[in-house]
DNA sequence: TAGTTTGTTTCAAATTTTGAAATAAACAAC
DNA sequence: GTTGTTTATTTCAAAATTTGAAACAAACTA
């Protein structure tokens, strides 16, 4: 019997729809139908009455819920009690974060989390967007504050903290030029997610984009745009923050961009370690959250 | 968190022994390791103090033991609670036995069960000993009744019932002739565990035995040996039992083969469900048990 | 110094878990 | 009726996790 087994059936307890409370836990409906599976076969009764139309609780499974809430409540009882025994948590929380998310997240969670627990040694490491989620599958950091992908790996949790749109810039001085796709140069990221975002941008207008350069490194887009070789593409996050921002503007661009979504990404084995949790969750506190 | 670390916190907690803890909870020294360091992983604290000579409970440790303890207890409560809220365990336990199982070993269980539970509709299959351990794997069935081998498979658990010998044994009227192991014609079984023996029996000797036929089934064995044509090997419970246990008997040989293990197998998995942990419990009561 | 004892790490193999897609079943709309 | 929708479950192959044998490390003992 697992905990997670417990959160599952209390949220099926809660919203009585698997497809929901499926979403709900972070997982796909087979997953939770046989969680609840498993679980009914351990505890020696059936929990739910589903006739595919509704789902129910047995009587048993009103017992049942009691006891899970209990023993849920239990656990994080102990858990709190016992790793603040040693007055607060303490130990090494390993970050791994982008420039830009640094720059831009960092200082809304840090402060708080450090007049918290005090006591917890920081590890940050600072690299590339594109390595941040590497360096979670490897387990070499807990948590990473990057650019997040559309879909997550398996395994993998994430929860955003803003989004910003992405940008198509130009040098100030080439203003009001109409561009012709097919041929203006372009500075791209050398890899990661907005490379992604811009093939698949020209690939949908049937355009082949005509690289100019390959960089790796926003401020690095934005310099070489600066110096008018061509046009890129930045988060606006970056953008304001950018020394250079004066000496380039943005072009309005049909069909958008996707917005750039940032925040924090780790292994949702990592989070059951009260440590990497408690940074999680007082992220949640600070900003606005989304499934 | 999985109530199997509790399980093996708790008895590391008494034993205060990796070694002879991980024995008791029938898994090998690195899988209690892990399983310990990642419950200290999610608790947040370490739990024991290791210095390679003694192992000990932390002050977090202690009062931990104190939760595991009592979440196990309350888990069990509900678990019987639940599932005897239809009055008693109900449901259907499926169990396979070789015939000479049924007859050595059941007698001894199934009354007992069936005082206990008399709602549980038993399906019992008889079959050949030697697919008894593929119907447990394949889950066919929740318990087998059979010879098990001396090293169960990853996974399955085991529990002896009773040894018994393995009795060379000849036609009673050609007794007291020196045998000559390179020549007397031998019956073998078809595979199987005693199969197994036998071959590591005479290779061990450096001798080639000379088979005359392979059958299967200890009662075919026994006939073809009363019949005089040759030397045969069955579990001496089965010879009481034989109806032509007066026409054999038994050469002593040494070095004697290992002695024939009965009892019952089932996967772990299966053992959760009460219906099956029921009877396997059940039969711990009824005869001595080992490790 | 060689030999024990014992907890941990490494690593490949076995087991288990996962979710996409297919399935089943029960309704609603027309 | 037929078609479309909604929703839980099963199938199945890929992915993640767990497992234990063997190697290792460390701390005693003879």
């Amino acid at each position: 019997m697992d905990f997670r087994q417990l959160e599952f059936f209390l949220q099926l307890a809660g919203l009585l729809h698997f497809g929901r409370a499926s979403r709900v836990c972070f997982v796909s409906p087979p997953t939770l139908t046989r969680a609840i599976q498993r679980l009914e076969e351990e505890v020696g009764c059936p929990l739910f009455i589903r006739d595919r139309q509704r789902v129910e609780l047995t009587p048993a499974g009103q017992v049942f819920k009691e006891y899970a809430r209990q023993t849920l409540e239990d656990w994080q009882q102990v858990q709190q009690g016992l790793s603040r025994a040693g007055e607060t948590l303490r130990g090494e929380l390993r970050l791994y974060g982008s420039i830009t998310a640094c720059y831009s997240i960092l200082p809304r969670i840090l402060p708080a989390y450090r007049r918290a627990y005090p006591q917890v040694r920081l590890k940050l490491v600072t690299g590339d967007a594109s390595q941040a989620l590497g360096k979670i599958q490897d387990d070499e950091v807990d948590i990473a504050v990057a650019a997040l992908p559309e879909q997550p790996p398996q395994g993998m949790r994430q929860r955003i903290v803003t989004y910003t749109p992405l940008s198509f810039i130009r040098a100030r001085e080439a203003a009001d030029q109409i561009v012709d796709w097919g041929r203006v140069p372009m500075i791209f990221p050398e890899a990661g997610l907005i490379r992604h975002y811009l093939d698949r941008w020209f690939r949908d207008q049937d355009l082949a984009p005509h690289i100019y350069g390959e960089v790796s490194g926003h401020e690095a887009i934005i310099s070489l745009v600066a110096l008018g070789f061509g046009i890129g593409v930045v988060p606006e996050l970056v953008l304001e923050k950018s020394a250079l921002a004066q000496e380039v503007e943005v072009v309005s661009v049909e069909p958008r961009l996707p917005p750039y979504r940032v925040g924090l990404a780790a292994k949702r084995r990592r989070l059951e370690a009260p440590l990497a949790r408690a940074f999680w969750d007082l992220c949640e506190t600070t900003t606005q959250q989304e499934n």
